[in-house]
DNA sequence: TCCAAGTTGTGAACACCGTCCACAATGCCG
DNA sequence: CGGCATTGTGGACGGTGTTCACAACTTGGA
């Protein structure tokens, strides 16, 4: 119930439903993301969406995205939190660790805007889409591809086994958090989530 | 727009109900599934629905333990389709393989009720239970649990390894899964899929 | 400076959905 | 044969996405 407007335009009337429609999807998932009620709590009529998105499909589409730039930005916690040290190939395994624990830990804490963000239908040319962004400019995608980069560069991995990696360390680690959220693993206490990500994350990398 | 019914009470209404529900779950996923069109279809009034279900809720989970089921289908398909022979080992490594890649399969064929399937919440203690079956009795978390015990006696993995292994497999093929339906997999040739998949699976094979 | 044109918000309306209530038709059991 | 639980119907309510016509405001050029 916000006071009504000083004046009659918003001022930045897309900004404030994006931030809206994050917050509904944080509570319950993208199919919480409605229309109307983002509206009401920007205290703005319905039809106002109508001038800043097309579609209700539209609003849920930048929501994902934001989403996805919240993912990223956790990965990239993460990966900042590392300590630098030993060879250059222990370092970028470490690096491969600290994305996939930092996109666990996303959907851990965030499973609204887990399930927003990666259930929109999206394909591989928006991979790299600024809009999926984090803080840093990068979306979750280029983070892994960037880590992998790494790994070929302190070869520990040949560079004819580099095409079409991220596909096989992403599904693994996104498999884990669906399973985590909605799941069979769900309701598992937190150390056995823990032990289970390790063990995943063991195998990623064994497996190359 | 079905002729009207000869008698008054439908005869199953419940399963008919369910079966629309698997229609709409195929052409449109979850959320495609609604109560409303389902009554439509079998050509009954939209309150009926509620004899036999409580919810759109309770509707959707029953369509989606019937997806399930589906799925372990597909798996056991892949299974049937295995030539016996070599080692124990190899015949065990061999089932693995087909196991996931009958889920894959059915998430490739069936996105829409492959999504209706394992995008319903629930949990471990659901993951046994006979409505998730397929034709043969078991649900796909048990099929999977049977071919590691069968690595196990093949004395391919570890006793003390065990445990908590299905996560990992399942994880794997279930992101995958996920990447191909509404991923950045989504729209990658057949041949590119099926390349990835085949590479995932040695990853898992590998990492145990 | 003023006014025409574009932009952005409003109000009323429509169809559709899930769900609840009261009631009717039916099958079953004594 | 008669009562009763079961199963289906009809009508209603509030909520949703979306469209259309209109109003308030901003802006840029004569």
């Amino acid at each position: 119930m916000p006071p009504p407007r000083a004046t009659y335009r918003h001022g930045d009337l897309r900004a404030a439903l994006l931030d809206a429609g994050l917050q509904l999807a944080r509570a319950g998932g993208p199919d919480a993301v409605v229309l109307r009620e983002a509206t009401r709590r920007v205290g703005v009529s319905p039809n106002a969406a109508y001038r800043h998105f097309a579609d209700r499909a539209a609003l849920l589409a930048a929501v994902s995205d934001a989403a996805q730039g919240l993912a990223a930005d956790s990965m990239k916690t993460a990966l900042d939190a590392l300590t630098a040290g030993g060879t250059a190939a222990e370092a970028a395994r470490g690096r491969l660790h600290a994305v996939g624990s930092g996109y666990i830990a996303f959907a851990q804490h965030e499973p609204g805007l887990f399930r927003a963000a990666f259930t929109v239908p999206s394909d591989l040319s928006e991979a790299f889409s600024l809009a999926k962004a984090g803080r840093d400019g990068l979306t979750p995608f280029q983070l892994l591809a960037g880590v992998l980069d790494e790994l070929v560069a302190a070869g520990e991995i040949g560079a004819d086994r580099r095409l079409g990696l991220e596909f096989l360390a992403w599904s693994a680690v996104h498999g884990l958090a669906m399973l985590v959220i909605d799941g069979p693993l769900r309701g598992l206490t937190a150390e056995l989530i823990d032990a289970t990500r390790e063990r995943l994350l063991d195998m990623v990398d064994s497996g190359l």
